[in-house]
RNA sequence: GUGCGAUUAGUUCAGUUGGUAGAGCACCAGAUUGUGGUUCUGGGUGUCGUGGGUUCGAGCCCCACAUCGCACC
């Protein structure tokens, strides 16, 4: 796998770059829409790649070794195949599930122990057992096992984190380098840089993961309850700690306005579930800014659902009948949203990229958060 | 026709010894950041079937009427 840099904004950390992966190119930036237990919730794979144009989509370890398996993962031969999807897949580690989703959960050197949130079963992830289990997902890229650490951290608890996270970075990437991919095709994995909101901490946790990194390094533990200036901060800060030849995934964000300002500081690569859970629950993203498809004041308003979209949905439906069919809680409600959604976050990294490549991203950059930030 | 029961928010219902009304759902808003197809927060939207009566005061007690349900002729 690897990374070139192809574009450097000069008045901003804006970057334009290609990873590439055994299946196929990533434009950066990019959106990564969130497949968790293997699927786009609401979205066919068809229209993943030609109608939202997405290059990459994520696996979640934490979930599928709960719901579905190894044995079966294994009998399918790989998440790719038994999805039905032949562009790259990352998989997150389950690091952060056990931190969100866990009822119990005891974080030791060993592993971090939980209990399954569906039937509250006993299970251990290790360094090296959520290699093996990532080996088996046969994702492209593979995330390292981390403690994702909450936004309002002390700095003593954030220290005590990052050593735990430090030490089960240099076991995954000891037992990564002794196995071997199982389908024929190249995996690669990625460290991930903790460090809450200290930047001691942050500048260390980077150093300790560029050791590790290949083609992309992650920032974690952001968005995570600290406030979304602090985030901005973080990301100032490791900018020109991280070597401009590694593509930079900021994990777990955020709004289509987090997406520009990361990009801003040099970030390439996000993901988020926003765009598909809130787009069930009723809220679309779009251009012109924010709309709550529930309220009551799109009840008899026939226009097309978003004028500038880029997807088929945009146009073939209304904004009267997409809140109709909420309020009927019809499941096709959360697929056009899911779609439209989707696509207008491709469309916002399509369209960053284009800004950058054409050098005047800063400035188009600060105009379109303005816009897109408000409320319809 | 007679007897009994019911009638309170959009809906299903609660409402104490009489002190101008509450809950669930729905509805109206807001939140949601490495997905449990959720979850959380806030909002009561009312001619208490109608008309009289008793009372300082009636959703509640009394009378009549209306409508619905059940039972019996």
């Amino acid at each position: 796998m690897k990374f070139t840099l192809e574009k450097k904004d000069a008045r901003s950390g804006a970057r334009c770059g290609v990873l590439e992966t055994a299946h196929g190119n990533i434009h950066t930036p990019i959106f990564m829409p969130v497949g968790t237990v293997g699927s786009v919730k609401g979205v066919y794979h068809c229209h993943l790649k030609e109608d939202i144009g997405a290059e990459i989509i994520l696996g979640n370890t934490y979930h599928l070794y709960l719901r579905l398996g190894l044995d079966i993962l294994r009998a399918a031969g790989g998440l790719h195949k038994f999805e039905s999807w032949d562009r790259p897949i990352l998989t997150d580690s389950g690091g952060f599930q056990v931190f969100s989703l866990s009822p119990i959960r005891k974080l030791t050197p060993e592993g971090c122990i939980f209990r399954s949130h569906i039937d509250g079963s006993r299970h251990i992830f290790t360094p090296e057992n959520n290699v093996d289990t990532q080996r088996i997902i046969g994702a492209d890229i593979m995330m390292a096992l981390d403690e994702c650490c909450p936004g309002d951290a002390t700095h003593d608890y954030a220290r005590k984190s990052l050593d735990l996270t430090k030490s089960w970075l240099e076991r995954y990437a000891a037992h990564f380098a002794q196995t071997e991919p199982l389908y024929g095709y190249e995996q690669s994995f990625f460290p991930i840089i903790q460090g809450c909101v200290y930047p001691d901490l942050r500048v260390e946790a980077a150093e300790h993961a560029l050791e590790y990194a290949s083609a992309g390094i992650a920032i974690g533990g952001l968005a995570v309850g600290e406030p979304t200036e602090k985030m901005y901060e973080m990301l100032e800060l490791l900018n020109p700690v991280i070597p401009q030849d590694k593509a930079r995934y900021l994990m777990g964000v955020g709004t289509p306005a987090n997406l520009l300002e990361g990009i801003a500081r040099g970030v390439d690569m996000f993901d988020c579930v926003m765009p598909t859970r809130n787009g069930r629950n009723g809220m679309l993203f779009t251009w012109n800014g924010i709309m709550n498809m529930r309220n009551a004041k799109w009840e008899n308003d026939f226009s097309e659902l978003d004028p500038c979209g880029t997807s088929f949905v945009d146009h073939a439906y209304s904004k009267a009948y997409l809140r109709h069919l909420f309020i009927a809680g019809e499941l096709f409600a959360g697929m056009i949203a899911s779609e439209h959604n989707l696509a207008f976050y491709l469309d916002v990294v399509r369209q960053a990229r284009k800004h950058i490549m054409e050098g005047d991203f800063a400035q188009w950059k600060d105009e379109t958060v303005k816009r897109i930030t408000a409320r319809l």
